[in-house]
Parts: structure tokens; sequence; C-alpha cells
DNA sequence: GTTGAACTAAACTGTGTAGTGTAGGATAGT
DNA sequence: ACTATCCTACACTACACAGTTTAGTTCAAC
């Protein structure tokens, strides 16, 4: 019966997920989600120990799905400026997808209830970005000509310029939804600026 | 009696303020805030009409006090880049400050709960900020030498550099707060990336 | 000193919610 | 068919909270 049971597991998780990132922990009941699975409420409490629990997983699973479309990237173009075009337009895709702002948006607000949450997070998507970007750089730039202290923090700024102002306007709901043409102009800046800070104009 | 209800308004307020910025708006209480402003209930209801509208005011007072504190900017320099090193110190203080990232995170987090107050955030901080480095900016360069699309796109890159991994970080609780050398070395990095774009190297 | 406005503590109403208990129904293996 | 396991619906406990009512207190103004 365990097949079934991680049936039933699934269909909580993602009922709890689904109104969790689009009305916040505090707001949604616990019998919200056990009508929407639809579970009954002991049996939801039989598969997790506890509100805080259930949200504590569905967090962990939002930033494992993140982490799993951050594998996906192809970092392996051989021109420079082309790789880091590729690059950024997945981070763009991933950063300002409706799920990342809400899950964001959750760990934010719940950060002072769920501390943890944040590291957890910030391992499983800004950290690796990072680390993806760094090593991709440094395949091409030889780390006595860098204009940046070390490859990491090019690799910061870098991810940097794709947040910012847009970044703040999508997280406080004054931007719904990037455009096309906005995301590609994001990534256009950021390379551009790129490349004339490290290879001049 | 005017003078009492003043300060009688003023305490709760206060009280107010300084528990929803640091527990958020669901996990605060009207019976926690009556008890520590000090004041009864029937007399925080006299004075607010409800929990949302008190909690409305909490956000635009804070609101206007980011707007006063840059208000105190001094943009006057006549050097470039010793100017814009002026204004992002003054920046860096403002977003970084305690109660800067809180508010953002109070924003964000009641933001589908009361979607106009992050409009009227933008309009008391981002957005005058970044009018006012535009404006410093269009004294120095002419637009047509200038390697964005215009004075205001600069101004949202130069604040951009700023903000980016540093300020997610802060802003999820992976670091508590920054150092003098934190702040230091972003104003720099933003001034010398800005100065190197825009003048080359 | 009397009046009246603003205050207080305390109890109360109504609702929503986390979590548990109970009694019975479906389904698997034996 | 029998039994054990998991499930269901439903009811229940205990509590926290927003907002109101009550009954009484302080205090300035006249």
């Amino acid at each position: 019966m365990t097949q079934l049971s991680d049936a039933k597991r699934e269909c909580i998780l993602e009922a709890a997920t689904r109104m969790f990132l689009s009305q916040g922990y505090t707001n949604v009941s616990v019998d919200a989600i056990a009508e929407a699975a639809p579970v009954s409420k002991p049996t939801l409490y039989n598969y997790f120990e506890s509100k805080p629990a259930l949200f504590e997983a569905v967090v962990a699973r939002q930033c494992e799905r993140s982490l799993l479309a951050l594998e996906r990237i192809d970092a392996s173009a051989s021109d420079l400026r082309e790789g880091l075009r590729l690059i950024a337009r997945a981070c763009v895709d991933l950063i300002y997808s409706p799920e990342s702002l809400r899950l964001f948006r959750l760990i934010i607000a719940e950060q002072s209830a769920f501390p943890e949450l944040g590291k957890l997070a910030y391992r499983s998507a800004p950290a690796p970005i990072i680390a993806r970007v760094a090593k991709y750089l440094g395949k091409f730039e030889p780390s006595t000509s860098l204009a940046f202290e070390d490859v990491d923090e090019a690799a910061r700024v870098f991810i940097g310029l794709l947040m910012g102002d847009d970044h703040v306007r999508c997280l406080i709901g004054l931007k719904a939804n990037l455009t096309n043409r906005d995301k590609d102009r994001l990534v256009n800046r950021a390379v551009e600026l790129y490349w004339r800070v490290q290879h001049g104009k």
C-alpha cells in the first residue's frame, strides 16, 4: 500500500503547495488543504506531523524543483557572450517565474517563523546559480585579467544585473509578469555590461 | 485634549510599528499591540477603525520616514565619482537598515492582502532614489554618450549594483547586518563598475 | 462640586482553527 | 469469508482572535 500512500502524499503536497504559494502560510487552514487534496483531516495528519511540518515539506519540495531546473541549464557554449546569454536567459526564466516569485515571497514572509528555510532556499537556487556562472566564467577569463576580485564575485555581479529594480517591482506586485521583451532586455543588458567591464567597449 | 490624544495615537502607532515589523501582520494580535502601547483595546479602536487600517497607517508612516531620509542626501558634489560615492553610501545605509529590510519584508509578505501598499512603498523609496540619481547623472553625462538607453536606465542599473546577492541574503535572513566594510565594498564596486562602463578603464 | 469627555479593566460574542477521537467503510492478503 | 490496514465523514476539544459592551475611574473645564 506504499504506492497508494505515496499518491495521497503527493496530492496533499500538491494542494498545500498551490494554496500556500498563492495565499501564504497563516491564511491557509489545514481544513482547506485537506478539502482541496481531497483527503480527510486525520489522513493528512497521518502523513504530516503538523501544519509547520507540512509547510516545510512544501518549501523543501519547491526548492528541489528549482534545483532541477538549474541542472538543465546548458553551459557548454564555447563563445563566452553566447554562453552567458544562454545562462542569463535560463536564470531570468527561473527567477521571474510566478512559482519562484511566490516561493521567494513566502520564504521572506515567514522568515521570522521559519528561519531555516532561508538557508535552504539559498542553497537550492542562488548559490548553485552563482557557482555555475563562476565555473563557466573561469573557463574563459584568466583570473589575473579580472575586473573583479575573483570569478565568484564576477558571477554575483552578473546575476545581480538580472535582478535590481525589475525584481523589486515584481516582488511587491507592481509588475505582474515579465514579457519576453522585458526578459530579452534584461539578458542583453547584463551580457553587454559585463562585456564592457571585462573586455572594454 | 487633542494634544493628549495625539500622544496616545503616537504610542499606539509606535508599538504597532515595532511589533508588525518584527513579527508580521497576522502574527500580531490587536490585544498584544494594545498591551504594548500601553492602552486599552477600546481606546485603540477609538483611534483606528480596524486592524487593517492600523496596519496601513503603520506602513504609510514608515514610508514617509524613508522619504525623509532620502531628502537629506547631498547630491551636490561636482566630482562625478565622489558624488556617486556619496549617493550610493546613503542609499546603502537606507536600503540595508534593519527598519527598511523589515518594512520591505512586510510589504512583500502582505502583498496579496494589501496590494496598494506595494505602490505606496515604491513611490516612497525606490522611485525617488532612481529619480535623484538620474538627475545627478544628467548633470554630467551628455545623453548621446551614454552606454544606456537613458539616464533613468543608467540610474536603475547603478542602484541595482548596490543590491543583488547581498540584498537577497539580507532579506531571507542569511546575513544579519551589513558591516561598514561590506557597505564600502558595495559602494566602491558600484561606482567603479559604472565608471568602467561609461568612461572605460 | 458638578458635568462630560476620554480613559480603563474585564468580560463577552462570534468565528475560525489546530489537532484528536470515534465509528464505520473500502480493500488488500490469507 | 476473515482480518488488518488505511481510509472516510463527522463531531468534538481547546484555544486564539477581532471587535463590542459594560461599568466604573480619572481629570480638566466651568
